[in-house]
DNA sequence: CTAACATATAAACGCTTATTTATGGATTTA
DNA sequence: TAAATCCATAAATAAGCGTTTATATGTTAG
């Protein structure tokens, strides 16, 4: 039964995990999922440079867990929660584990 | 409602992922999950030098995703899903988000 | 006790990537 | 159209980490 995953699978669950090593980015995507914000916004609420910021949300985009969606000229970043789910899922299948809620 | 997490929490689950962003490491644990073994028998499924193994059974191990106990000569290493668990676990609180299992 | 086996550790190296600083590009406003 | 605002990108630096090679530690067998 070894082996069932191909590399590419895994490849894109590594890239996910890689995306979300940092302490910065978890705190970057919560902010996302409370609300959809622009670049400014998240400056003054998380206190890091702009710059710094927009590399992050790069990342986070081009891993698929935020979209960005220009504005005017903002550009507003939402959370995209699929992208952590189907890591996840991925993972229960190639550990062979579950993460059921507690029943009921 | 930001900041409801503590950079304490949130930098046991950085390093969650931080321990999970290679593919070996991905293998080396689905293998764990199948049955326990020792560092000889992951070295001939997974075909990657002994010191290699051992490296990246101690970064697994201190991250809580396996343990290890000594049997004779040999050292068994098992997986730990509880380790995983809870890292989801901190994320769905962190993000809002359920990975219910489907209603049935 | 010595040799053989199983695993861990150390040293050295290279690569990736986060961070800072500076600048460029796009859009609106006056 | 000129200035201001918002965001992205480039260059440079530094730090962390995986990999290899070599050696050390611990355990059993003869």
């Amino acid at each position: 039964m070894t082996g069932v995953m191909s590399d590419k699978e895994l490849r894109r669950v590594t890239r996910g995990f890689q995306t979300l090593h940092s302490v910065l980015r978890l705190r970057i995507l919560a902010a996302l999922a409370e609300r959809e914000s622009n670049v400014r916004d998240l400056e003054d609420v998380l206190r890091v440079s702009q710059p710094l910021l927009s590399w992050h949300l790069t990342q986070l985009r081009q891993a698929g867990f935020v979209t960005a969606e220009r504005m005017g000229r903002e550009v507003r970043y939402r959370f995209q929660p699929a992208a952590f789910q189907e890591l996840v899922h991925t993972m229960e299948t190639l550990l062979g584990i579950s993460l059921s809620n507690e029943e009921k």
